[in-house]
DNA sequence: CAGGATCCGATGCGATACTG
DNA sequence: CAGTATCGCATCGGATCCTG
């Protein structure tokens, strides 16, 4: 569920617009590790998640998380290329949200 | 991506835990209702969602929540029938949760 | 009223291979 | 190293019809 763009707000309730940049596989994950870890590379990213992800799906989730405004990333234009990622403003205010999830699921799960 | 139970667990990071109990169409506005009203027919739920969703559509997010042991419903043995939903414990404590993406959303959408 | 049964299209996500 | 391109399946989710 990731792509579900709905436009219809149900009176007053912002809530699944906010789903709809978290839900998408990894997606939390990855904003956690950037809020913990502030910059990282592509190849980091891929080894937190412990390779489990392949490289087409981390770069669509960055790319998602991108479009939303969430992360930026900047290009050094070397041989071998290196990009790294990082959150924008609006990525560190979703901070207490993640740190909300990540606390239930450790109760709960 | 609702079903994609995942069982790896992340360095202990438990987010996608609870994002896998959250992401599901419509599964978040219910638990919003459900802490604003307490208690709801399948019904009234229904109408809140205005429609937009299939009663089938309802039931399969209420049958995936019930299962997580969010929400319990209570069932009147009438004619026509009377079927009651309302949170368990587990499911009102994510009310926070569900507050700070509700006002995430509200902010930055 | 609440919800089960079917059909069916959209897309999420994975595996693999290739490139500047 | 950090991607893009293809292929393919599983499942998510919508529409419609049926029932105790």
């Amino acid at each position: 569920m990731v792509k579900m763009k709905r436009k219809e707000n149900i009176e007053g309730c912002s809530v699944e617009c906010t789903l709809n940049v978290l839900c998408g596989k990894w997606k939390g994950i990855i904003i956690f590790h950037l809020l913990k870890y502030g910059i990282l590379r592509f190849s980091e990213l891929q080894k937190l998640l412990k390779n489990i992800v392949t490289q087409r799906m981390l770069t669509m989730q960055l790319r998602d998380l991108e479009k939303e405004g969430i992360v930026s990333r900047h290009i050094y234009p070397t041989v071998p290329p290196k990009v790294e990622y990082f959150l924008t403003d609006k990525g560190k205010s979703l901070a207490v949200i993640i740190q909300g999830l990540n606390d239930w699921g450790s109760d709960y799960c």
